[in-house]
DNA sequence: GTCTATAAACGGATAGAC
DNA sequence: GTCTATCCGTTTATAGAC
């Protein structure tokens, strides 16, 4: 499995190249062709490792989330060790949740990038390769951090704690497939983009605070535009 | 343009096929001859009316977008004709930001869905019918909605307040596509799933909120997961 | 485990009849 | 404007030599 050689061997080459593909163009739009190129092997590798072009991307998933069964709730066992029954600080709770349960565990596969858009990706791409097999411990985890956080914030009701998980997946999601349509990153040369430290700083304050908004449901919102 | 008959002409009836296919499977995954099979028609229909697949794509964004040059800042102008050179409140200027500037035009295609998946696809899925064709209309909106957040928050920088709305067109484009990778509204049979105007009522506290924090960028965030 | 060659199906696009 | 038949490149996957 692991060589001592210069080069990685063909297995690997292709998760690489596949991995990069995938998050560049989407899983429709990368041919295994594509991949095999830019890997330096021929085709038929895949199938030979993979058996198909779906194996090859649940691998790439496999590979990137790291190994199965690896508790993604260790950081909030120690967070609620700590705080020994007391609830756990919103920000305290909030870094944790942006850091280890929607943070991936592999490290830089290209150049020093740690943030995926490959999770991203995994969000919002529809068809094989996103939520067919999408690890149950990233729904676990989401549980765990959804009871410390309703302890943190008794005045939420378990509704509203969820929805303000599920709007910061949308943000993180978002800021991870490194999309901008707006071209707002563009637009104003906007410092910290593609930083994902700077963003995620950048992110903390507004998350924080949104978090521990009242709830507060008006009834008639939208005066029609 | 327009018949009197029952079943609307062939045009109609692929573009109303393809906006349906290009949202469930993304423009990649989603070919032709799935669209005029579902749409009960030719297949050289399409090079017909639209010249390409991409042509058809563009011509779905602009039937839902609507009409070009329509103007996206016309409310903003209202409420800031109203004002009379005084900053509008933070949380009239969001309901106006999502429901103006975000919000799709046309109103339901399928069956009485005001709120677009569609949108929310062309947020992230790489290749044409992304970026590249997407709307000059909406960059121009979301400068005007800049400049106005800024007058009504002078404590923020403009990197600041970009970051924000960045961070709001992601959490919207979220709700919009519909992912829930964490099967977070199953799961907790979440109140207000699917419903656009439960989901921007629970959306405005939080993101209120949120874009009124002191900005508070703290040197060293994250600690080891 | 690695490679060449090929299979079998599907992709977008078009020519030309009606 | 609508339809049939077809072109031609590309796709995934496999068979079989090394």
């Amino acid at each position: 499995m692991a060589r001592s050689d210069s080069l990685p061997d063909a297995k690997t080459r292709i998760l690489d190249a596949a991995e990069r593909l995938f998050m560049e163009n989407g899983y429709a739009a990368t041919s295994v062709r594509m991949i095999t190129g830019a890997a330096g092997v021929p085709v038929a590798l895949v199938n030979y490792h993979f058996g198909s072009k779906q194996g090859l991307m649940e691998a790439v998933y496999e590979r990137a989330l790291g190994a199965r069964g690896g508790s993604r709730v260790s950081y909030l066992d120690k967070l609620e060790a700590e705080a020994g029954g007391q609830a756990i600080p919103v920000d305290v709770l909030v870094d944790a949740f942006l850091s280890s349960a929607l943070r991936l565990t592999r490290k830089d596969t290209i150049s020093g990038e740690v943030f995926k858009q490959l999770i991203g990706r995994a969000f919002y791409e529809p068809g094989p390769g996103t939520e067919a097999f999408f690890p149950i411990e990233y729904r676990e985890a989401v549980d765990r951090y959804r009871q410390a956080f309703m302890r943190t914030l008794p005045h939420l009701s378990q509704d509203d704690v969820v929805w303000r998980m599920y709007f910061i997946v949308g943000i993180v999601a978002y800021a991870m497939a490194g999309k901008d349509v707006m071209r707002m990153t563009e637009t104003y040369s906007l410092a910290d983009a593609g930083r994902p430290d700077g963003i995620l700083a950048r992110l903390r304050p507004f998350i924080v605070a949104g978090f521990v908004a009242p709830a507060g449901v008006m009834p008639t919102l939208f005066a029609s535009a």
